[in-house]
DNA sequence: AGTGAAACGACCGTAGA
DNA sequence: TCTACGGTCGTTTCACT
């Protein structure tokens, strides 16, 4: 499908208020039923059920599960700022393979790339970050732990 | 409640592989109904609906809409790397209160705060950052925009 | 903690404005 | 694109294992 045909139809389909109040509810509670949704947003249950669908089948937003990795066992988190040399996003996605590894950017400026990692303890983080200086493409590596998680939204970004 | 009480509860919760397997599902499709899950991981509907609840009581997950930027009109992302001055946390809780910071957490290493920014164009993004940058506590920053989003998974931290 | 069954409520297609 | 409505399927409760 054409991208920016899609894009132009996710635009107008958000312009309307209601379609940001529905998001907004969904963010709250993401499986609450559409009865629930529409009676918040002022609109019947099936106007609500068909802009859900619109807006999932546009990709302007999907419903998951969102896990917290602390809860899960993994106690470290931090930020690795990469320096690459060569193919950027072949590097990247060299990065972005490892199982550690929940978020990974390719950046303009100082450095090339941002990988997120979360691991379960010291260890563990040192050996992600070791295998990362590893990867082809790596040319160096600066690690920014983390202290304290201060907001956290939802966005999706495509590639 | 008590944080370790809390967490010892929630590793039982995931230590059962049923349970990773039902936030796998859940990770594809959040609104997907009990049953199709319950299908999926084999066990009854009521007994996966009792998981599911006790992994969202025990704040191990949620399930919520995440919605795609780029499709709502925010076409410039950055990292913006803070260096700050006095107390760090109040710092950070500043930045994190702009409306275009969807992402904020204090770390430890040559730079003391990481903010991600969504901008709608480069000049909601060079106000975002002037601002950013004459928050009290700002010492300095640096931007790094983002040029191509590789990977990004779905965790949840607690602060 | 999991199952099974019955009452209830949500979901979904269709028709019409 | 919305509302209205009925058939169908999912959810919820409860008694039992």
């Amino acid at each position: 499908m054409n991208r920016d045909a899609t894009q132009s139809h996710a635009e107008l389909l958000v312009q309307d208020g209601i379609s940001r109040a529905i998001i907004e509810e969904l963010q709250r509670n993401g499986r609450q039923s559409y009865a629930a949704v529409a009676k918040e947003v002022g609109l019947s249950e099936a106007a609500v059920r068909q802009r859900i669908q619109k807006l999932i089948e546009a990709q302007v937003m999907k419903i998951v599960a969102v896990t917290d990795p602390m809860q899960l066992g993994f106690t470290r988190q931090a930020m690795v700022l990469i320096r690459s040399h060569g193919d950027l996003t072949a590097t990247a996605d060299r990065v972005a393979e490892l199982p550690n590894v929940d978020y990974c950017v390719v950046t303009a400026g100082r450095t090339d790339i941002l990988a997120e990692v979360v691991c379960t303890d010291d260890e563990d983080l040192l050996e992600t970050i070791n295998t990362i200086r590893q990867i082809e493409g790596v040319a160096s590596s600066e690690t920014l732990t983390y202290l304290s998680l201060r907001k956290q939204e939802y966005d999706w970004g495509t590639k």
